[in-house]
DNA sequence: AACTATTTATAAGA
DNA sequence: TTCTTATAAATAGTT
């Protein structure tokens, strides 16, 4: 629309380009307009300049709202996205761990000081709890390892023929030994 | 453009609004679309029907792409808005953390151990005697605190001339409960 | 959807 | 930028 066709390439000569942009930019900023006017529809228009410079439109209520209804539109159909893991989870954990390393590090000042250091009665409250904790967890780990090996041997037992030599006897009463370990009473 | 002039308002027969919107709609997307070529200008043009239907064209990325950028030109020079936690940041340092705990009890084993790992059922019974053995001591410098403590006390109270307020009965009876816990049986 | 009379947009020049 | 003007494009009303 003009003295001359238009090549749908970009513009080279830069003042004719800025030229062009203003004077298109205008009519098609109109045109959303008239089109939302005329036939009722909700138009968004964004134009970033070559130089990126900021142009908008939205012709009913804000940008941001309308952004919100297209997001609602495209993604709520969508995937149900990432499963987030919760900031305050994330961050409720690291603290955690933080203060199990403290305690860890303590734990081995303790020990290469030869069990002095310390001063304060606090700090040897929280360090004997996680040492329950972790002797907890060590023997624990010791009835599986046991357990695993006597069925283990049970079987080859079993397999060679040589029946009742283990008894089922001997596996409860072990058991029963090593439970009692993992509920000590810590007084005070 | 037409036989007619146009009303600059809503067209009130339906058929007719339809096939405006139409045409209307298909100008306005081949106009933003020249712009965006001929003037290199990114171009985002969102347009809701008077019915909700949604027509859309992002001449450069996504219109997810152009939306964040829009957000960041107009949000970014805004309020700090919340110090968002990274999610993965988060979780790289949890690995971290837990990579530390893991490099701390490796070390308290060593120091247990004697400077060997332990896989076996033999090395996890030795690594929980020392632990008991750890606690133990633990526990007795606690009440050497504690006892500390009530002499401190008691001394105080004595230098005041308020006495018999703190009995020697006291003490002992408290000890008496204390002790016991640095004989725990170990089972297995 | 295709046609066409007109209106509108705009390229080039000032 | 803005104004002007010749001309290309868009499109309202019609078929």
């Amino acid at each position: 629309m003009g003295r001359g066709r238009v090549q749908l390439k970009r513009i080279e000569n830069p003042v004719h380009r800025q030229v062009t942009f203003c004077k298109r930019r205008a009519g098609l900023l109109k045109k959303a307009k008239e089109l939302s006017v005329l036939c009722d529809a909700e138009i968004g228009l964004v134009i970033f300049s070559a130089h990126g410079k900021l142009y908008e439109l939205a012709t009913k209520g804000t940008m941001q709202e309308l952004i919100e209804r297209y997001s609602k539109y495209t993604g709520g159909p969508q995937l149900p996205d990432e499963p987030t893991v919760e900031p305050m989870d994330a961050i409720k954990e690291i603290g955690m761990l933080k203060q199990e390393i403290e305690v860890l590090q303590k734990g081995l000042r303790y020990m290469f000081a030869g069990g002095c250091e310390y001063t304060s009665l606090d700090e040897l409250l929280v360090l004997e709890k996680h040492l329950e904790i972790w002797i907890n967890q060590i023997r624990s780990t010791k009835v599986d390892i046991m357990f695993q090996e006597i069925q283990m041997l049970r079987s080859k037992i079993a397999q060679n023929g040589s029946a009742e030599t283990c008894s089922q006897d001997f596996i409860f009463s072990n058991a029963a030994m090593m439970k009692p370990s993992r509920e000590i009473r810590f007084n005070s």
